[in-house]
DNA sequence: GGTCGTTATTGACCACAAGTCAATAGCGAT
DNA sequence: ATCGCTATTGACTTGTGGTCAATAACGACC
């Protein structure tokens, strides 16, 4: 990708050339070396798809904020849609590179994971909105699909919860505690996953499936208000 | 929602116009009760944003499958979007009401729950794209767009694994077994759920949702290939 | 300092799809 | 047979993604 070979002294070369463009007299030309505008655009795009929706964003509105002409962002970017791909696939780029790989070697796996989760957690504080838009799966970030699908969910949790009446599920479901939430909900996005997995490249069977979902459930309850299970390793 | 309150005489005299509808002298119009062809509507909704994107499908595709003008359309749908999530949350309600609650309340809990989760897995083979439609968030199902953050899922589970080196999980996840492919799958939905969670509601600590997570992996990969784990309940 | 070629940049343009609305004509009722 | 309600039309507007031939910065070379 262009991005990749962008040195950083073409960055900021280009960054003082980009504050001249936006006091340019309209009618007076700019040019930026290729990279540069590229790595422009994408921030903008980034910017602009973080705050609003995919349709909510227009082509116009970015070319504006950069201050130069629809056409050209056509030149850098073939379809808005790429644009779009462009900056999800460089916050995923930079997601990866900063929470796996990164701890020293030397320490033990467990520990190794246990600070790459970190890195990940670190990770979603600072980078929030791209986060959720990440996992939303991107272009569909519309507040009024979020909430079917969200709405769905607790819907299908409260049943659940019905159903599981009389064991101690309900009991520790009913305790305000946040981590339980959490859990539950971490538990429903194991279901629809691993649901996902098995629909799409299948190859297991159904009934075990259905027990792997069934012991995640017991097993997750129970760390989250047992003792932790990290010995044995 | 006026559906609901579709009668089933209603559906079925409509059914009877419809086909009329179908084979008119263009110039002819065709009146149809109100809930009707509401319903037809949302099912050819439906139809067509599960065989193609959502700006694939043009409204005036729908209209003429429909054998309608888009106006009319646009007097049952105000917009587009409208028809989408109208047919979204069909789906949606279909899921919750065919999945739980449904089971005998005679039986013990742990079974009730086994049987909302085989209602579950049955609904998500019988409506597999609806399912995914559902689970994708909508609008935004975009292979593009999908491949991304599929790949970052895959980059992030390989270098997890180098993280994981010398303990039990590396070696069970170099067995080919697809179960494990399933939970490991599983448990990635776990985090990203739990992550936003986290993140949006909040009210936890890092370190313990961390702990969380790191126990679940653990316990997950014992569910899949260690005794079943549902005594004791 | 002029001129010249490369190419970043423009802006007018098209195509098409979402959304609007006043006019029209089925269909049930009387 | 006719009348009123309203389902239905289709021509219209608007907005936005996308195209392209023309243009003018900027570096290079003399």
């Amino acid at each position: 990708m262009a991005l990749a070979r962008t040195g950083r002294r073409t960055a900021r070369l280009a960054a003082k050339t980009v504050a001249r463009a936006s006091k340019r007299r309209p009618g007076r030309r700019i040019r930026l070396d290729n990279d540069a505008r590229r790595a422009q655009l994408l921030e903008l795009g980034q910017k602009a798809f973080a705050e609003r929706t995919y349709d909510e964003v227009s082509i116009d509105d970015i070319a504006r904020a950069a201050g130069i002409s629809k056409g050209l962002l056509y030149h850098y970017f073939p379809t808005k849609r790429d644009l779009y791909v462009a900056g999800l696939q460089a916050t995923a780029d930079d997601l990866v590179a900063r929470t796996v790989g990164a701890a020293d070697p030397k320490l033990p796996p467990l520990e190794r994971i246990r600070a790459g989760l970190d890195a990940y957690l670190d990770f979603v504080v600072a980078h929030a909105r791209p986060f959720a838009a990440l996992l939303r799966g991107g272009i569909g970030s519309d507040p009024e699909v979020a909430a079917v699908v969200e709405g769905t969910r607790t819907r299908y949790m409260e049943r659940l919860l019905l159903d599981a009446e009389g064991t101690p599920l309900a009991t520790i479901a009913a305790s305000e505690v946040p981590m339980v939430r959490i859990a539950v909900r971490g538990w429903l996005g194991f279901v629809e996953a691993a649901s996902l997995e098995w629909l799409l490249r299948g190859q297991a069977d159904r009934k075990q499936l259905r027990d792997l979902l069934v012991d995640t459930l017991l097993v997750t309850v129970r760390a989250v208000v047992g003792p932790p299970l990290t010995g044995g390793w």
